[in-house]
DNA sequence: GATATGCTATGACTTTAGTCAGAGGACAGC
DNA sequence: GCTGTCCTCTGACTAAAGTCATAGCATATC
């Protein structure tokens, strides 16, 4: 065993709640997989056998077309699950998923998850929870790409960013990008160019800054109006300027 | 009491299994709601207090964005589910819902689910199945979304509906549209005129055949190739026509 | 310091999607 | 049969997205 299984099943949101004993079982039908970057867990369409918890490093689930083309559904870093909808619905994966980084997985199989899932009801309500969460994810996921823009996606995207570094008030804040643009445009469904022109269109309408990778967020007011509406936004900055009769 | 209770929460996927002293329980704790055409049953972002089950009717979930364009998520008709993901993660709803036609819904608390899903494995179980089918199709809908172009999106929507009504082989199969070119454009991410005109694309293509709403699927091969890359599947119908080499 | 690498920024261009407006078909009610 | 409503189809146009090519800037490596 190179590492603490528990600890690492505890970190998760899925087997966090359970109790010592519980977890002890869990372990124990565990295996562990270690991941070389770029290495495959699983491919869209194939048939599954059972979930992976993340115990260290990044795995990506993304969907790819014919040109090759991703899209990110979740960023999966320690703690996150994959593979869980085969496990409750006996298809193949939904997704594919692939190590960004080098990384530890436990994989647990299918029968073994129902198992505990009839054992033990606070599992079966915590895999419920986890299941609903990405309901919700996907949810908005479908809204964004479906009824907004490029750039409103983007201005989500940063919105959504600085939820994770609270701040004071309605005060300049700041966020790192930990992401390039290429990897912003597989998660917001666009293209890298395409990106980085909505970047410059944000930071001409004084919304935000950017030094290098760090962005400033200038005006959060804004930011939200142009996500929910980026041309009466635009329109309200140019009204500034313009005359309201002839 | 205006229908039977019992017998509606049997036609769900989510309490069709259960034995009857379960579903007794359940339809005591119930109510009752009749919707005309038209009303909301809930909207994006309201506090949720329990589930939706369609009894008669139709209900379709939905998003909606500032211009008055939708993305419906799912076709809910009798015995579906709707409201079911903040039952379990305590947020808002995180859709609309609205009834296509006058329509008869059970309410269910939130506390009821939980409750009885802690109390029955087996309906944590086939709430668990009923999630993990969401989530799979609200990936498949993604997936679509991000990396297909509107004429794929409606060739796949077109082999969707193929699915429900089985054909021995690969002859020229029938599908009568139930849905006007607004609805589809509503559930394939676009708008009424350019579905008309993805529509007369694949005429043109000699992959369907339309005479008023009844579509006949010409080439199912020729249908799912261009589903997966309408570029070359349009190219290879051109290379027939042309010369190798000049 | 020269060079390679990976990323960003930007202009010019093509393709696709969306908007607008007009014509016409199907059908129900008078 | 006439009228109104709802829907489809089409062409012309605008706007957005995506592609291509190029230039430039960091950082790392030798």
């Amino acid at each position: 065993m190179t590492f603490n299984r528990i600890a690492a099943l505890q970190c998760t949101t899925l087997f966090g709640g359970l109790a010592a004993e519980v977890l002890t079982d869990i372990a124990q039908r565990a295996v562990e997989l270690h991941l070389q970057k770029s290495e495959m867990l699983f491919l869209t369409g194939e048939p599954a056998r059972g979930l992976f918890v993340v115990v260290s490093g990044k795995i990506r689930a993304f969907q790819q077309n014919e040109d090759g083309r991703e899209q990110v559904m979740y960023p999966d870093t320690a703690g996150s699950v994959l593979g869980d909808v085969p496990v409750f619905d006996d298809g193949p994966y939904p997704v594919s998923a692939m190590a960004e980084a080098e990384a530890s997985v436990l994989f647990i199989e299918k029968s073994d998850i129902r198992e505990l899932c009839a054992k033990y009801p606070s599992l079966a309500l915590a895999a419920l929870r986890l299941m609903a969460g990405k309901v919700r994810n996907h949810a908005t996921l479908i809204e964004a790409l479906s009824l907004h823009e490029v750039g409103q996606r983007l201005a989500l995207f940063l919105l959504a960013e600085t939820q994770s570094a609270i701040s004071p008030a309605d005060v300049p804040m700041a966020i790192r990008l930990r992401l390039s643009n290429h990897e912003i445009a597989s998660r917001i469904g666009s293209v890298r160019d395409v990106v980085s022109r909505a970047f410059s269109r944000l930071k001409h309408q004084r919304l935000i800054s950017i030094d290098n990778r760090d962005v400033t967020i200038l005006d959060l007011q804004g930011l939200k109006r142009y996500a929910a509406n980026a041309r009466s936004s635009a329109a309200s900055s140019r009204t500034t300027f313009s005359h309201p009769a002839v």
